[in-house]
DNA sequence: CAGTGTTGCTTAATCGTTTAACTAAAGTGA
DNA sequence: TCACTTTAGTTAAACGATTAAGCAACACTG
């Protein structure tokens, strides 16, 4: 078997023609007749040729290739986002490379680097938790390669961004526990720093205010939102004079830790406490109670970003600037919050 | 701002010395004066100089970048893998490419071909459950490019494989149960077919009869596995007229499909019928009861085969053969096969 | 039949980096 | 001083594909 990889000068030389008209066979150049393109790609499928894609990026001055930045690809909706994009980008033949921040800063900025040094044609990223620096992604910015932003975004950044709008779904949530003679709600949100889970609280407050319900200081928490940070939240919750009758925690991680905790204190939810978690991440249908939860519509998100990059790649003189692409999330009630 | 790109050229003509003098500054070569180098990395920083990744990888015809195929990543297991082969291999220069296969076949030969048309030193890779036909992984075998899988593997590739011992972990499960008290033992496997579920079904059989239990055909039931089918295949053994008394199942999805019907059925678990399930996945320990489970060491098998897969870099003469690293599999006993 | 197009290729440069082979200058030892 | 080694570079050819420019050969037109 044939050791050394073929490339289009094997395919020229068994044709005695030029490399050149092997290139353009290859892509069907108008200027090259049907019987030379038949010929080359009978001989390439012999040879077993496949194209050296190093070399053509080096000619033509793009990768094919996109990078993503997730914090982590171990959650459903990073990981569907991340198979959606894949499959709009496969078809228009690019492929992706998929990185992880675990949340971290630090690596955030070295995985961006990694790409850039990849010579990635474009970034799709949702930013690490502890993101507040944005140099890393002006350097994207510098660098003319497209940037979208998806779930975790900036707007100082002037990029493309597709998400949901967290400052409604905590409306519909708080609207959702009222209508289930909830009195005094709780908020287990994320960092303010974060814009999402800053709209998040926003929407929480002004929900709380509209339907006239306590502001009590106490009832609104920041957190890390793990599993880990949620338990610990919650408890803090329970050790107050006067306690809550229902928690909107702003992830289903979280919110599963608040659950363990609830259970743990043989709390009856929802009578007790309601609970509602955020993700709709697919335990939530099957813990028990089964959580109610707000579904981000991963799989558009996906779509929308890769289709967004297409765009860019396509509109030569397209230039970056802030075009938001928000998507109306969905309430999915189950029995952590169906009071009787 | 400088749009077009630093090049070697750049800093050449900024020295005026040649671009080969300044590539082997930049790579520390013993021929080149230390005040030379000082100077080509002091302008390189001033230009903010980034290496071409394309160039210098066709020159010297290995890209460094390595490929990973796994069924998904939004599995603990996987994810978890993944990061530990991305940790160790960064440290030496590597990044990595994932994709995913979703399970299916047709899946996993597009991702490898893309990989391959990638130019990847190599591929870590774990199966798709579909997968009975090795015609994709002979292709890369066949193109000299180290080729290791983990978890889901198969002998008759002849490469490196990392693993757990999944016929003792069936062992060390029914073991354990016998110690509770059960005497009517179901397994939930994976397909025959794929050849760690075929051990754990092995090592299910031998235990059974080696602690003298039953052996009933209706105990063994074959499954691909997800939670949905976790709830099919448990209603089927509800509807025994002879119920076991514990079920093991190959998997944590699986195992939480069960987990439900048989809450359900408001069937006392693990006093009427204990639970275990495989894989230690973090939701494991959230469910209640908190769910019986094997430990995988998915950080200690993605170290391993990154290392293994460097071995075969710096080994230029090693050749693809089998061999196996076995872990030991650990039992995390909770509450669902904690018998009073 | 000269002029103009069209067809179907070839030539050669190029992308940015690496590296084998060469060279000039300086140093070393007897 | 001569022969030899060491040092610190330079030159030029790769890597494999793409593409602008060139050029035969032939067809067509008025």
């Amino acid at each position: 078997m044939a050791n050394k990889k073929t490339t289009i000068k094997d395919i020229a030389n068994a044709l005695s023609i030029s490399t050149a008209a092997v290139s353009k066979a290859l892509h069907d150049d108008s200027r090259i007749s049907t019987k030379t393109k038949e010929a080359v790609k009978k001989v390439a499928k012999e040879l077993n040729y496949q194209p050296n894609h190093l070399a053509s990026a080096l000619r033509r001055g793009k990768s094919n290739l996109v990078g993503v930045v997730v914090p982590r690809t171990n959650s459903n909706f990073f990981s569907s986002v991340i198979q959606n994009i894949e499959e709009v980008l496969n078809k228009k033949g690019y492929n992706i490379i998929i990185t992880q921040s675990n949340e971290s800063y630090q690596k955030e900025c070295r995985n961006i680097d990694t790409l850039l040094f990849t010579q990635v044609d474009g970034i799709i990223a949702s930013m690490a938790n502890e993101t507040t620096n944005l140099d890393c992604f002006e350097k994207i910015k510098s660098k003319g390669i497209p940037l979208i932003l998806f779930d975790r975004g900036e707007n100082d950044l002037n990029v493309d961004y597709i998400g949901i709008n967290d400052y409604d779904s905590s409306h519909m949530i708080i609207e959702h526990l009222t209508q289930q003679g909830c009195k005094r709600i709780a908020h287990i949100g994320g960092y303010r720093h974060t814009r999402i889970f800053n709209n998040r609280i926003r929407g929480y407050i002004d929900a709380i205010k509209k339907h006239k319900l306590p502001t009590d200081d106490a009832l609104l928490i920041e957190s890390s939102l793990t599993t880990e940070d949620g338990r610990l939240k919650m408890q803090q919750l329970l050790d107050l004079e006067d306690r809550p009758d229902a928690v909107y925690v702003a992830s289903d991680y979280a919110a599963l830790g608040a659950l363990q905790v609830l259970q743990e204190n043989n709390i009856d939810i929802p009578n007790d406490i309601a609970l509602v978690g955020f993700g709709d991440e697919p335990f939530t249908g099957m813990v028990t109670p089964t959580l109610s939860s707000i579904n981000q519509h991963s799989a558009e998100i996906g779509k929308l970003a890769a289709e967004t990059f297409l765009k860019h790649v396509d509109t030569t003189d397209l230039k970056q600037t802030l075009h938001k692409q928000i998507l109306q999330a969905e309430l999915i009630i189950r029995d952590s919050s169906k009071i009787k």
